[in-house]
DNA sequence: CCTAATCGGAGCGATTCGTTCCGATTAGGC
DNA sequence: GCCTAATCGGAACGAATCGCTCCGATTAGG
């Protein structure tokens, strides 16, 4: 029940991209700056937001990265979802066939409900939003 | 984003204790032979969740246990904290201090919008609700 | 008073997570 | 056209948490 620390880290990351909103290229070490998290982990982290699509980055000298879609467009569930996979409270929920008492739990049927649930909780904050500086009321 | 395993059967384990909702106790050697979860992992459960008022335990010979309050009274966001811990997504919104960019950490005060909007799918999901054996539209 | 059965807590092993380092790739400069 | 420098991409190591199991404390029944 509680994100990871690469995908809080993400979410911090996206931010600070989100503040270069200007179309401006960034770089991992410009963003490991801004935000204090250590340098390798903010590579890891593009590379992983990369190629989930969010981002769009440009190898090379000189080269960089920019958001792949306006900020408005880009949620938590986007950003969770590229780092920590499906959001799934529950192990049964994607895979198949791997829980030991698969036939015996009743309670099975009742997770795709909550998932829905978290997921459109998470939907409904757009990285724009957080790149407000004051919060929504 | 994914709930701990221990969450997970402790859910599985606490729908087996509802279905003896007629206020008679059980014992954790029951709910394992019920749910397929060992035993062992069961009564560690049953200890965290009596700790936590989930459950009224009895001790010694012909001991058990049974719900401290009406299936109906009881919901998902219970159960996960009483295995869990409080329900946040990040550190920071239960800590204080222990986060190395808490300074520069913008995204920070949106934090508690998104776990209260976490909590509150949760808290919507009853015992009584997972009991059932269909799920409700 | 003794025995048996159950809850409660402590210890160990395994898996996952987080961090760090090194290689592949590409734009810029000579 | 070639070389250099800078950046992304993936792989390997170490640490911490999680999950499982075993043993002791407590209590009702005989």
């Amino acid at each position: 029940m509680r994100l990871s620390s690469m995908a809080d880290y993400a979410v911090v990351a996206m931010r600070a991209a989100a503040l270069h909103c200007g179309g401006t290229r960034t770089n991992a070490a410009e963003i490991a700056a801004e935000t204090g998290l250590p340098a390798p982990t903010v590579q890891k982290l593009v590379s992983r937001l990369g190629q989930a699509g969010l981002l769009n980055s440009v190898r090379g000298s000189g080269g960089g990265f920019r958001l792949a879609r306006p900020a408005a467009a880009i949620t938590l569930a986007d950003i969770v979802e590229a780092i920590e996979g499906p959001i799934a409270m529950t192990t049964c929920a994607t895979d198949t066939g791997d829980c030991a008492i698969e036939g015996t739990c009743g309670a099975r049927p009742h997770w795709p409900q909550v998932n829905r649930a978290i997921r459109g909780a998470l939907e409904q904050i757009t990285l724009a939003q957080l790149a407000q500086e004051e919060v929504a009321a």
